[in-house]
DNA sequence: AATGAATGAGCATTCATTCAT
DNA sequence: GATGAATGAATGCTCATTCAT
């Protein structure tokens, strides 16, 4: 066995999952993580430093995964098509088996910690990969962008679509569809509008 | 005499609306407001009976101005061409003239209040205008929609990307013109998908 | 006119009395006095230096008039019937025509006031006099009193009656009734007991 | 383990019962009590869930004794002797032996709380013992009783005989003798009065 | 003489965190 | 390893008092 027994570490972290993706980190109480985890409130200080740190612990994971993920080439090749958009969501449904809960706390509940800034993170980080991908093309035709900022938009709209569906869903096959429609929607429309 | 009587209250609703807008209902601290108005704690009181009204009142006439909006007949008029998104852009921009700080606290940090359930509302609401609109016509076509999902999924994408716009820009040229777009994106992509 | 406008005082000093007897001194509230009065906060600090100050202005008169009362002789003559029980209840009706609020203050409502001690001060008068009075009788008759505290116990039984009647009734000539019927129930009571 | 549990409640029970015993319910404060029982004030709030459950918690057991004693048949049976005054005597002194400080708070320090009208409770209780005891004597002699005030002002003024025994002494032996001889003195002078 | 806006210390209560057991 | 008792700073709110007008 190790230094800290694994089940109460699970327990405790199960209970401020639920805890933190209800009130948010600054409304999450730690007395009732502790008490939903069935567990002293002292005891949670001998596995996390602080309340700060646990939401830490929690998180980063998903956070590094979510990263990394983000980094894969399937997200930002320059064409895409309906495999490329199967792949992307290959990838994408593999994150939220493991992280559905901490995403969502990261999107919408992670306000007072380090993390509060991920969804913008994240959507900036779309955003450019849509300009790369999309510029181009739109120069090649001749087309003039106007306002760079509809890239913004439109990443940021995709991204809140996303997290739309996982707030309503659990079933993987239901979402990998819904994802699918979401891609082809917007992009679907960028292209048209655009091009 | 009234002795800065308007003046300081309209210092403490300047001051609160930025700490709600910052922190949320719940996270917002009294004396963080009044220190903030350059008032004391006390002093707030004899504007405002509580927290829970001082938020009430700010709240409330761009509440009230938003049901009213959304009623408007020419947001759920059966067909929609340029001059009427045009219509509906002009609506949203006199309210949003008025009430962007306010809006943004009604989409996403009146947890707490009486108020939390607004964005919920509206996007409900958009979602059974859509309805309305789009299904007759897909019927007509003979479209079958799999999945009624999707109404909802468009209608909070939408309503995300109105407060996108809104975090981002304060020029209401720049508004309209980003609003115009947005519904061209999301509605003209929605009618061509589905018909 | 004098540096103070009388009528003002006036109704400050009467809202005041109200509301000192319906909460006593420590929950009074110098706002519901200012309101009841007609009168802005501000404005009683003009006429009374403080809290306290208001409320001993209004109580002194009452205290020291009480107290002139208390030292007239017929309370103490060494022998009472029925012209002396005559007199001390004039005496009393006299105080009480002037006084009645204030002495129902005094006696119940003046704590956290230097005038919170005065029904005590009155009962140990009154258990003073009770002794001059009857300890010679009750020794020339042989009588041993076991426990001088009952001296005491029936002053303090006395005055309770007295604000007992005094809290019913505002109608002197039921309450000279009353008081009389008091004073015969337990001198008459005492003396046949002791002696 | 417990670890002080048990002994740091009665500190704060102690403590609390001074407070309110000095201040009274409204004006008693929850840091001065905390601080006399050497606690801090957040601790408090582990043993009772606010200031009115504390006090309730510490006056109910009282209250409860206090009204069960009360409808004992030794109070109210048709007539009494000495034998029956030992018994009465008795039983009041079974409850202020357990009870004395919270009966004092009942009687006087008890506003703000759902127990302020104990004491006029207790004394119409008596009251009506008194004239149900009474009148049939007095009506079956043919005294027409002229004021049935009278019996109020009897009551009101036995009990405040009882509030004074009990707030000079400790000793039941002395109680004991003092509050027969209140009843002796009291009501041997009623009945001899009345009859 | 009068107003009522403004102050700030005080209140009851909550909660992340520490620590004796 | 674990408990839960204890701490104290922070919260929303009230109120006697002061002060600019």
């Amino acid at each position: 066995m190790q230094y800290r027994k694994k089940e109460t570490k699970n327990r405790i972290i199960a209970s401020a999952l639920t805890e933190f993706g209800d009130k948010g980190y600054l409304d999450a109480s730690m007395r009732d993580i502790a008490q939903n985890a069935g567990v002293s409130v002292g005891n949670i200080y001998r596995y996390f430093k602080n309340k700060s740190e646990l939401f830490d612990e929690i998180i980063e994971p998903a956070y590094c995964r979510l990263m990394l993920e983000m980094r894969e080439p399937h997200y930002s090749r320059p064409n895409y098509s309906i495999s490329q958009i199967d792949d992307h969501v290959d990838g994408v449904m593999k994150v939220l088996k493991q992280y559905k809960k901490q995403l969502l706390i990261l999107a919408d509940k992670s306000k007072g910690t380090k993390y509060e800034r991920t969804k913008e993170e994240v959507v900036l980080y779309v955003e450019s990969t849509l300009k790369d991908r999309l510029l181009p093309v739109l120069n090649g035709k001749g087309v003039k962008v106007h306002d760079q900022f509809m890239f913004y938009l439109l990443s940021s709209t995709f991204m809140e679509g996303y997290f739309t569906i996982l707030r309503r869903y659990d079933n993987p096959a239901k979402m990998r569809y819904l994802i699918r429609e979401l891609i082809i929607l917007l992009f679907g429309a960028i292209d048209e509008r655009f091009t």
